[in-house]
DNA sequence: AATCCGGGGAC
DNA sequence: GTCCCAGGATT
């Protein structure tokens, strides 16, 4: 990337812009009640790859419950998993609680406010550690995520291509330069703000935009050609027999997932890889692995789930057990008892299927 | 540098 | 269907 993007730019003028739309336009977001840092970072986390109006409620109900970092490092993880329920990417709760237990441990219960020991925490990378101290402790650091990205590749029309590392790397010095000294939590917020409602990825509002005079892209007409970010490759597509196991009428059998990958320590119905098994074969799969005897009977239905990288294919089946050992990986439960388990949104929808 | 990690909403 | 969202961790 070229280093003389900056030399004729008037970065005041552009700050003074953009921080008055800021504080003239900003929305009313639970997180912009006050700067407490614990409230700053929790959104921050729930924020990441999330929509604005997606976070909302679970930030609303997480406060209730986790009010203040003690509250949160002594809470059971499962409690945590259940608060994420249906918000994804769930290692970014447990890093929060872990990271949250750090601070607790060994910063007395204060959150950093420095970049070392901030950008060391669990789940803290280069974005959320500059969203932190600018927005809580009013540092000029850079925040750099999708809309900065999307508004500066814009204003200063820098072509590279932004799914590389090093492409996105390379904002961060810029926006180092840029940043207002006197107010870098709204100059940091203005261009979040500015990218989620002005300068959008489709039909930017450049009529609009408090920053139209210093745009480049707006003055080549080339605002719908930027950013320039190549495509993901498909997501890969993987069957399985999903049980609704019965164990008489009131039991039903679920299994805690692996503490590491897909959707770590949720809970889920009994998954059987399908892929050129017979129903018979299912069974005989799952008595090899659990040790249980199962009866696999009607079909109820099926169901698509797409994940960022993966596709999962559902063949919903209702099963009886025939036999359970006493000791087992599998959990029989009372149907009524299934919402105090985090679930992933897949097998919620599973639920529907029960009767 | 590439891959893994969720789910939803706008179009 | 496609895109992408206040990204980070792992390999």
């Amino acid at each position: 990337m070229k280093d003389d993007l900056l030399n004729h730019f008037n970065i005041q003028g552009f700050q003074e812009n953009l921080i008055a739309w800021y504080q003239a336009n900003k929305r009313n977001l639970p997180w912009r009640e006050n700067q407490d840092p614990y409230r700053v970072w929790v959104s921050e986390i729930m924020l990441q790859q999330t929509k604005v109006d997606t976070v909302i409620p679970y930030f609303q109900r997480f406060m209730e419950k986790f009010p203040d970092v003690y509250r949160l490092a002594s809470a059971d993880e499962q409690d945590v998993l259940k608060a994420w329920e249906g918000l994804g990417y769930y290692s970014r709760a447990r890093n929060l609680q872990s990271a949250v237990r750090e601070v607790v441990s060994e910063y007395d219960g204060k959150i950093p406010d420095n970049k070392e020991a901030l950008g060391k925490l669990k789940g803290i990378g280069p974005y959320t550690k500059g969203a932190i101290l600018s927005i809580a402790f009013q540092q000029p650091e850079p925040a750099v995520d999708g809309n900065v990205m999307r508004v500066l590749s814009r204003v200063l029309h820098i072509t590279d291509n932004i799914a590389e590392a090093k492409v996105k790397k390379q904002f961060e010095p810029i926006v180092t330069k840029m940043i207002s000294k006197e107010d870098p939590s709204s100059f940091n917020q203005g261009l979040m703000e500015l990218g989620a409602m002005v300068c959008t990825p489709k039909s930017p509002l450049c009529l609009f935009c408090p920053v139209q005079e210093y745009c480049r892209a707006f003055l080549k007409g080339d605002q719908e050609n930027l950013p320039i970010k190549s495509k993901a490759k498909k997501p890969k597509k993987v069957a399985y027999i999903a049980l609704l196991l019965k164990q008489g009428k009131e039991k039903i059998i679920i299994e805690k997932r692996k503490e590491q990958g897909l959707l770590a320590n949720l809970w889920q119905f009994p998954m059987i890889p399908s892929k050129g098994k017979t129903v018979h074969e299912a069974e005989e799969w799952f008595e090899a692995k659990y040790g249980w005897a199962i009866q696999i009977g009607k079909h109820a239905g099926k169901l698509k789930h797409v994940f960022t990288h993966l596709i999962w294919e559902l063949e919903i089946y209702e099963a009886d057990v025939l036999y359970a050992p006493k000791k087992s990986k599998l959990k029989s439960v009372n149907i009524h008892e299934l919402s105090q388990y985090p679930f992933p949104v897949s097998h919620q929808k599973m639920m529907k299927y029960l009767h």
